[in-house]
DNA sequence: AGATTAACCGGAGAGATCTCCGTTTACAAC
DNA sequence: GTTGTAAACGGAGATCTCTCCGGTTAATCT
């Protein structure tokens, strides 16, 4: 009973009706001008509606809420950026030794938050529930290469520890507040990448 | 020219008028009883004017927003704590070797975060512009603490990065999520202290 | 006590997020 | 083409945050 027609494609949520696809494409397009225009900040739902002719409740039924729509915007950039460290040349992919992949992966992560800033700022902010995809993937990245370089330790929790602080609100204010150079915060890092790999157990 | 009459008290902003510190008082208290009642998640100002018989202006003006209400409401435990790793008694105060203090103060703040996880997550969620006064005092004093334990080393980032995995969302996470015990989270951050404050330059 | 005034008060209102539901539409089956 | 239906649409509305401003009041000076 309740046979489905045609075979669903796997990981697709079971093909979009045209008129959805459009409007999804609309309003990402829309928004990035938006944002493109008057920064990330100021995103408002509402306004991305108006410009997008079509009703709030499309953006909420399409994307969930505010951090969904984000989440949409940033995905074009983050696939290219996790192919790179799944299967990229070394340092950053395969092929090098792991502690220093370790290094080349912290900093792809800087320089990916100081490019993205504004938006990953709103992402963050908005980000209460769930946790978002793209963490949960660097995580299981960043354990299985602690895990080869420091085979002692919790690699999942220093994995968390070396993850935390490279979040658009933190590297903002060192920046901004501090008047860090990225150089300065990227080798701040590998320092601490650097005692937790070589360290004991 | 422009002279004023009674000097005012240094860090008190000029005296406060009665009726506005017996609202401050009641807001405050209002807003502590609908917490414990129904959880910091859901506070929402208007409905803590309405049940002081206040005015939602009047709340604004006291706090600012909704992230100076919440630190109003952590201040009392906030300010104990503060005097009990600059004064009390050690490892957290002083009296214990540096690299000793830097283990109990994470610790410390690891237990602060789990007492306080419903306002805290408020309270990261809100606090976008500023940043924490409690933040400042924090990574002043871990940063003094690094300065001794390891001179040569960037102490203030180091501060930044050993504090980042110390936040509300992330541990909440790890509880809930990853299934951590707060002992697990704290026998993480102390590896990594050691690591850091034994580590090479 | 009476007058003066700076500080405070309340709450309407702008603008945002997100939900709900009656109406419309794309698509498949006939 | 017609038809049936699940999916999508739109936008009013419930709530929320925060601002603004005309009216009110506490504290001070005489």
């Amino acid at each position: 009973m309740c046979e489905r027609r045609s075979l669903p494609i796997v990981g697709q949520p079971q093909q979009e009706r045209a008129d959805a696809a459009r409007n999804r494409r609309k309003i990402i397009e829309v928004a990035a001008q938006m944002i493109a225009e008057q920064g990330a900040e100021e995103l408002s739902l509402d306004e991305v509606a108006r410009a997008a002719c079509v009703g709030v409740g499309t953006v909420y039924r399409r994307f969930g809420d505010r951090a969904g729509l984000v989440l949409a915007l940033i995905d074009d950039r983050e696939r290219r950026f996790q192919s790179e460290f799944l299967s990229g040349p070394p340092p950053l992919g395969p092929g090098a030794p792991a502690d220093r992949r370790v290094v080349a992966f912290l900093h792809a992560l800087v320089d990916r938050v100081v490019a993205q800033q504004g938006l990953l700022l709103l992402l963050e902010k908005e980000m209460t529930k769930r946790t978002s995809g793209p963490y949960q993937v660097y995580h299981v990245h960043l354990t299985a290469l602690l895990g080869q370089a420091c085979p002692h330790a919790d690699a999942a929790y220093l994995a968390d520890a070396l993850l935390a602080p490279i979040n658009a609100r933190l590297i903002a204010f060192q920046r901004e507040e501090r008047g860090m150079t990225i150089e300065e915060i990227k080798s701040g890092l590998a320092h601490l990448a650097r005692a937790v790999t070589c360290a004991g157990p």
